[in-house]
DNA sequence: AGGAATTCGTGAACAGCGTTCAATAGCTTT
DNA sequence: AAAGCTATTGAACGCTGTTCACGAATTCCT
């Protein structure tokens, strides 16, 4: 019987894990403490370092959850709608919705960090490619005439507009939008930037 | 002489400033320490308490200016050009300059977040006003139809968007646009911007 | 000018943090 | 059933921001 070990070994991490992003959904990254975790998942301090190599590496996987639901969320949402500019609103829509309703763990995705030097594992920069793939196609019938390196750098961009916009917002950084006009403005700038696409052709 | 008094208080504040502005361009946000900044200042570790309530109000005093410096940038990348497109970009160009050219300290000036609870104070909250106000006056020949307050709105809206590119291309966050098109993907999201300004008209 | 009063700078001490590690307990295999 | 290996434990470590009693410096008052 190896699975048994293998069996509580992937328990106690499921089990950190969830406490870890209980917890950042209830005060924040910022308020994300070993001990607390450690506590709330029934296991030693100790055990953190067995299951996890790190505080930060159990952070990213608690991103890499939030991005999976974020994900099916946008995807769920580009899904019926019929012109491009209509999947558009309805994918900024959608993200700006996913992240008021979860904004702790959301603001978490973008706040954290890891101490310069490290890198980024794989698994976890695959959680986020999702993203920009969902712009994608809306974007190519908005602009047929880029090409697929030039549609990629695009839709980054198009998504870091919005995100910022809400970012801002979300955080309260006073320059941000109010949070009772957040939907308007992202609309408003999403319609501004699939309009000027159109004429623009930049 | 209570001058004396009050110049060497100054004094000292603006060493730890100064030191503390320092350690931020040079490490990061993350690498600053009162130990290493009151080293640099020359004062004993306990002198940062009373010269500056907080860590994090030494933070927002190094925000403030970086802040000014920025808005110093701003306002005269504006004043040459003529028209309100001309102008948006570049102002686009001169944030996006500024942010690539005092990396760190960009950072830091959105990375920084006080603990829950704590309110931003009011004098530093004036310093991030010109972000927004430089872009009103081309916006308003952009969009003439709009009133003071919905201008404003569309304002922190038109720069949340710029700096949203900017932020997730500068912190490497990998769905970033590459720092090599950095500067390429804001003009062309200003100028998708401002056509689309003239255009939808919402 | 000089003593009293007030303020300021000092650095050891404190509480809290992430992380480590020798010891212990528990499972797996022979 | 015993040996061997791995996981768990929690005390201990080093580093953090912050405090505070003490001594030095400066200002005020007469």
């Amino acid at each position: 019987m190896k699975n048994n070990r293998e069996e509580k070994r992937a328990d106690l991490r499921n089990r950190l894990i969830a406490a870890a992003e209980r917890q950042i959904a209830e005060k924040g990254l910022a308020g994300l403490k070993a001990r607390d975790i450690t506590a709330e998942a029934g296991c030693a301090l100790g055990a953190l370092y067995n299951a996890v190599e790190d505080l930060d590496m159990l952070v990213l996987h608690v991103n890499s959850r939030t991005l999976t639901r974020l994900g099916k969320t946008l995807l769920s949402a580009a899904e019926p709608a019929d012109t491009a500019d209509d999947t558009m609103q309805a994918l900024a829509a959608a993200y700006v919705g996913f992240a008021c309703e979860n904004r702790r763990l959301w603001i978490a995705l973008f706040e954290h960090r890891l101490p310069e030097g490290r890198e980024i594992p794989d698994w976890h920069k695959r959680d986020h490619a999702v993203l920009i793939e969902v712009i994608i196609p809306p974007l190519r019938q908005l602009r047929p005439d880029l090409d697929k390196t030039a549609l990629t750098l695009r839709a980054r961009t198009t998504f870091a507009a919005v995100h910022g916009v809400v970012q801002l917002a979300l955080q309260g950084k006073f320059v941000g939008v109010p949070l009772d006009h957040l939907r308007d403005e992202v609309a408003a700038l999403v319609l501004s930037m699939t309009r000027g696409a159109q004429v623009a052709r930049t």
